[in-house]
DNA sequence: CAATTTGTACAGTTTTTTCTGTACATACGG
DNA sequence: CCGTATGTACAGAAAAAACTGTACAAATTG
């Protein structure tokens, strides 16, 4: 945790202590992302840094090894999560966190779904082409052509759904989802 | 893997093939969701079964304990993924797959989402009225000032991004997201 | 209502993942 | 160009998660 400078005991521990749940509740949830309690709570403690951080004070904050901080904050910058900075005069690495979190909303799903997204696809594709040919080959065989469709009939639908999914990533990266959700609503529309 | 009766081995030996490429991409890709591996496969072979499937087939199939498979199924219908079927005259519980992926797309995204933003909405609110309420009571306090805003700032934006993704989550399960981003787009644009 | 079948809780085992310490390659400052 | 500081690869230890078998409670059928 940043140190604190002038400012009274009972001011740092409000401080330190709102920070601390909102810490908490970031890398318990970040969780749900397929994202460790530990590397979550790390993204926690640069969400408060008001500085670019090193692995050796990432270390002492966390009271956990270096190694470790290697490793998490290279998972995050990975992600884009995190980014890493230049300092001129220091040999450290330094790291920030990506303060938009549009951006790193986008760029966390994207990169997820894209990936799973083009390796099932390519699977179906290959899949529906064996299924079509065994299925053209016999065309007059109705006990093939009744397990066929289905499997076809499936394929295809999952073909669909990710055709889809492909154009709501392409939103994602380009802005256009902030068309129809906008980032910010007028006070008079709020709930 | 669901029986196939009165086809040659050669079209069965095909036909297998074919889904047992997408059923391991499926299982594969969910573990990028959170989903494990196994869970993830049990899930691929319920999509190729023409019928609801028991506890015991999918032991069976995937050749597993029924225990096992008692616990993936039910991550399963929790992340309503797959439904639960009841059959007149079987006393077993009987499970088919969602077939509409564009619905478990939204639902599952919606519950993680939702839950994730309801737990750091709170958090995120409650440690801003603790560092407002010190704000007021100390408002020419330069050094404590100097401290709070940054915080304060990092904390109404995070907010900002948790109520628009609110109604994100909204759009999902409204549909309207299928006004921006359609199921369908005619041929003529296809890339 | 009894007999039997079915699903799951639980404890223990196995497998996987996370974390650490050391050792080393790299790079920068002097 | 040398010396030191820095990040990471790797192997092993620790922790967590997945999986199994048994035992039992709930439910359905005759």
């Amino acid at each position: 945790m940043e140190t604190i400078q002038g400012l009274s005991p009972e001011q740092e521990v409000v401080i330190q202590k709102a920070r601390k749940r909102v810490i908490e509740s970031i890398g318990k949830n970040l969780d749900l992302y397929g994202i460790t309690q530990s590397i979550g709570h790390l993204y926690g403690l640069l969400f408060f840094q008001n500085h670019p951080m090193t692995l050796d004070k990432m270390g002492e904050a966390m009271e956990m090894s270096k190694t470790s901080m290697s490793t998490g904050v290279r998972t995050l910058v990975d992600l884009k999560m995190v980014n890493k900075v230049w300092e001129k005069g220091s040999r450290k690495d330094l790291y920030e966190v990506e303060l938009d979190w549009f951006q790193t909303f986008a760029d966390f799903f994207s990169l997820k779904w894209r990936k799973a997204l083009e390796i099932n696809l390519s699977a179906l594709r290959k899949s529906k082409t064996e299924l079509r040919n065994l299925c053209e080959q016999s065309p007059d065989d109705a006990a093939l052509q009744a397990v066929l469709q289905p499997d076809l009939d499936k394929i295809d639908e999952a073909i669909r759904y990710y055709m889809w999914l492909d154009r709501l990533i392409d939103s994602f990266e380009s802005g256009d989802i902030y068309s129809l959700v906008p980032k910010d609503i007028p006070p008079s529309e709020r709930p």
